[in-house]
DNA sequence: CGAATACCTAAGTAAATTAGTCAACTATAT
DNA sequence: ATATAGTTGACTAATTTACTTAGGTATTCG
């Protein structure tokens, strides 16, 4: 699990199209001067979110991507894996450096507060986000009607109790 | 919140100085050999950890490194700032961009997130890693005698039950 | 056709990592 | 005391990897 600034970008381009989803396709244009990424970065982004089956696309004018299923069904640790898409992760995998020492010890451990974090990720959807974003948006305009709390974030008592 | 693989390093480093405080202070040359780390990028690093008082130094033969307090008191999200020292994190600092857009909302959502990931590390010390780890060695000698769960994983529900 | 768009490949820039040098400090041996 | 060796501390440079930008080709619609 690596979170760097190339995940939040994904996750941020993810989040426009599910904001915008009842508009059919979103070009990638439009993304790019929403969220002030670059065309170019935003294609490259695409292209493994789309070998991810998270989008699908639609070519020609009036084009662009929409998500793959709701945004109930499309979780953050879906998106960041797909734009890191790391095979690597342990670095002791054929080395002789590692058998059964300290090093697999410690290897272990980071390995596994990563997989926590996945964990984490794996609770929250988009629509947990949107969600949180609308609450946001009232809490704004001093108009809190409806808290609204996902039942896809059950699990994460972390996101649920900041809400 | 970021976490890369100088975090990685960071903490990996940081569990073997723990993992040997009985043996007074632990050389960078040793670390760099238990865990396949470069000595001249543990010394950068330690300069940060130094620089966040995780770390003391004690120079000359038979020096190197000790934890600053106890591991119970060194939580890895202290770690991981150390190393990173993030001063611009969010984009939209002083541009004209991102006038209460939806661009902020965004950065608003991954912030939140990245947050929230920092409030989970934040419960997580090292002496819980160490903890967690002399269970695993238990538990790979068939030997499950003592089950430790430390008390400050209280707070991170997620550590606790993976034990 | 021509414009809007996805899709692809390469090049450039920034950050992480490794490598190396030299100085300062301190325990130990001489 | 003095030398010697192990060690941190503070740099600079080279290399590798991650990120960003640039330019092109293919597809679809009006």
């Amino acid at each position: 699990m690596r979170l760097t600034t190339k995940g939040r970008y994904a996750v941020t381009a993810m989040l426009d199209l599910a904001l915008h989803k009842d508009q059919g396709p979103v070009s990638l244009a439009d993304i790019s001067q929403r969220q002030a990424i670059s065309l170019s970065y935003l294609e490259q982004l695409f292209a493994k979110l789309r070998r991810g089956s998270l989008v699908s696309s639609v070519r020609g004018p009036g084009g662009g991507y929409e998500l793959q299923g709701g945004s109930e069904s499309i979780f953050i640790a879906q998106i960041v894996d797909a734009v890191n898409e790391s095979l690597d992760s342990t670095k002791c995998k054929g080395a002789g450096d590692c058998q059964g020492g300290e090093t697999c010890l410690t290897h272990y451990l980071w390995e596994d507060l990563s997989e926590q974090i996945h964990t984490f990720l794996e609770g929250i959807s988009l629509a947990d986000l949107v969600a949180k974003s609308e609450v946001k948006r009232i809490s704004e305009k001093q108009d809190r009607k409806h808290l609204i709390v996902s039942e896809h974030a059950e699990d994460s008592r972390i996101l649920a109790s900041s809400i």
